[in-house]
DNA sequence: CATGTTATGTTCTTGCCCGGAACAAAATGT
DNA sequence: ACATTTTGTTCCGGGCAAGAACATAACATG
């Protein structure tokens, strides 16, 4: 709760006009926006023409829906700001735009050979796009980011890549999180999972690893590390995990279970296409494929359950495989969840829901972070 | 992010001011709360003036600390608003009142027969100590409330109770939370964990329960029934728990641990004096007490470590046993927890500290849900 | 003990903000 | 052609916090 003279009043009206915009599923009228705010439309007038002439947000004639004099629309300025979004895989990054609004607009993508020289590669294309719009870039890794800068990705070997050493001075203003976080948050924004107070998200590839969504943020901890739910020992593992501790929900969930279960070959490509293989596999009705899929299910469901015990949520969202698995096996993820809750939370269990952004996910909520950042009281001084 | 008028920023301004004297540690001065809420030395003389005469501040002249005019310290107004806080245990309930600025004074407590009984006693104790004073109260029960009325509380039998039905119309604005979240709560506000970002806490009784603190606040989950990690299978235990799920922490840590340990008696009055003793005999050397007391750390330590991998607190409290735990053995309990940590995770532990409100912890986080719904422009405005 | 220093309180002015009222404008419906 | 509905526009008024200038009350210094 900051400190508010009547100036920072407009300027706060200002973030709040813009924020219903670019939150709006569709482009909104000025006469929506100011109901939705409950300003006068007066008031509305004032802010709009003044977000108008700082080049933030264009006006053009709406169709007309019934009676009473027709209003406008708001729609991103052809010279407003621009959000780049990266997505760091393991082996590959693609470079999307997003404008006012959530437009999303992929710019290029590559391969990488798996060291931080990609940063480099990736500063190289975003220099290329890069105009006097772009305002902030958010970058999707697929692994913990301590404090935003320090990354530990196992299955790169990053053991503690400092991440400010390979950022050229030049970038512009950068944010970075975890894909499976921002995976979640693209759901509450523009996805399955938007007007869930509480919600849980799980992005499910090699390992598990989500987030908890609360009014729409993620919450991210002390250290920006939050969200190893992957990494908690809930099906009964024996196993030692890669991580360190033992027993972790990850060994019995995603695509590393089914590579360890048929002892596929090492290494991540090769992995995905045995996950693949897997599911067409008991799509064809291989049952050792069947079984293995069940198993997935099944730790899935068990964890669900407990984790919902501890942090009651309205709805869990599942990205990457937790998706098929739902298509494949919602009725066995749901009772196994059930069965982990305590008893009087099955009358009303959380929602089990699958993602509606898709792959973009990550790169979804890259641009939403990027924005974040551009939404503030601060960054619009600047523009004034 | 509420809509704003000019008006309402001296609202906005009038709860900033007051939540800022009911937060600090000590009766704050003026000049010290214009300097932290960032407000000209005339706005806060206004605003106090304002709140002086509303019948919510007292001004009285400060010692003099040095050079400089001397200021006035803001005190609670002797006929301001008072919370008043109900803590219900298992077979007995305390009733307290909170002023402005958290000093706590118990007015009255009882036993009661374990039945929902219990509220119409206490509604007769609120009403004997009511006065035009009393703005809000707030009631912490030992067991989940369901959208802050339905209760299920196992070991008094209760399954779904319905609060609405046993609160008489004519109580006054009331907030009812679990117990456990309220002792986290207090430590956040007035304990150990005042001024910490991301916090766990769990109070250890018969069982475990606890909750995620996020700036100084609970999360409550979608149905207000979040905080239940005892009930999540992070120690690997192969028994049903009477919840209804199988292997829940909470088997494993607490009274409920020990008593299961040593063949106890059943009841609840009875295992609670078990518990003692066990810590006695354990501090007076017996093997098997001392073995049962390690178990109980390693369990807690095991599910500290799982759920700071999801929730990457920056501190974690412990209240009621835990206490004890921590006093008996602190290295066991963050041994068994960096072992559970990823091992990236290890070098910037969270730190697991004893909370430091004590036994008052669940009615101090009474009042303070109390007054959480009295320092509100809502409120406030009843007031002008 | 007189004077300077420091921190705070008080008063007045100024710029800004939003809401409300009244009116204008642009569409639809009858 | 005219009423109705919805939105845009203009102007005014009440209100707010900041800043400057001054007043005040303590301590510090010699």
């Amino acid at each position: 709760m900051a400190t508010m003279t009547s100036a920072d009043l407009r300027v706060h009206n200002r973030v709040r006009l813009l924020r219903a915009v670019h939150d709006a599923p569709a482009p909104p009228t000025r006469a929506s926006v100011a109901r939705r705010l409950a300003i006068g439309r007066n008031t509305a007038g004032t802010l709009v023409g003044e977000l108008e002439r700082a080049r933030l947000l264009r006006e053009v004639p709406a169709a007309s829906t019934g009676r009473g004099r027709p209003t406008t629309l708001l729609l991103p300025h052809p010279e407003g700001p621009l959000a780049f979004a990266v997505d760091v895989r393991e082996d590959s990054w693609t470079l999307a735009q997003m404008s006012l609004g959530g437009e999303l607009t992929e710019l290029e993508s590559g391969e990488h050979d798996r060291t931080p020289a990609v940063f480099t590669q990736v500063g190289e294309a975003v220099a290329r796009h890069a105009t006097d719009r772009l305002a902030a870039v958010g970058i999707a890794i697929a692994g913990p980011i301590r404090d935003g800068r320090r990354l530990h990705i196992s299955h790169l070997d990053w053991d503690e890549v400092d991440l400010d050493e390979h950022l050229d001075r030049a970038w512009p203003a950068t944010v970075v999180d975890n894909d499976a976080r921002l995976a979640g948050l693209a759901e509450a924004r523009r996805g399955v999972l938007r007007g869930v107070g509480t919600a849980m998200h799980f992005h499910i590839d090699f390992d598990i690893g989500g987030t908890l969504l609360l009014a729409g943020d993620a919450q991210t901890g002390a250290h920006n590390i939050a969200g190893e739910f992957g990494h908690m020992p809930l099906t009964g593992s024996p196993l030692r995990c890669m991580c360190g501790a033992v027993g972790c929900w990850s060994l019995d969930v995603g695509v590393n279970a089914l590579v360890r279960r048929f002892g596929g070959p090492p290494g991540y490509g090769a992995g995905r296409r045995l996950g693949r293989e897997v599911l067409r596999r008991a799509a064809e009705g291989d049952a050792a494929a069947a079984s293995a899929i069940d198993d997935n299910a099944v730790a899935l469901g068990r964890g669900l359950g407990a984790l919902s015990n501890a942090l009651d949520p309205e709805a869990i969202g599942l990205s990457g495989l937790g998706v098929e698995l739902i298509r494949l096996r919602r009725g066995l993820i749901e009772e196994t969840c059930a069965a982990g809750l305590m008893a009087f939370r099955r009358a009303e269990a959380p929602r089990i829901v699958a993602g509606t952004v898709g792959e973009i996910g990550p790169l979804t909520g890259a641009a939403e972070i990027a924005f974040d950042a551009v939404l503030t009281p601060e960054w619009l001084r600047t523009r004034f």
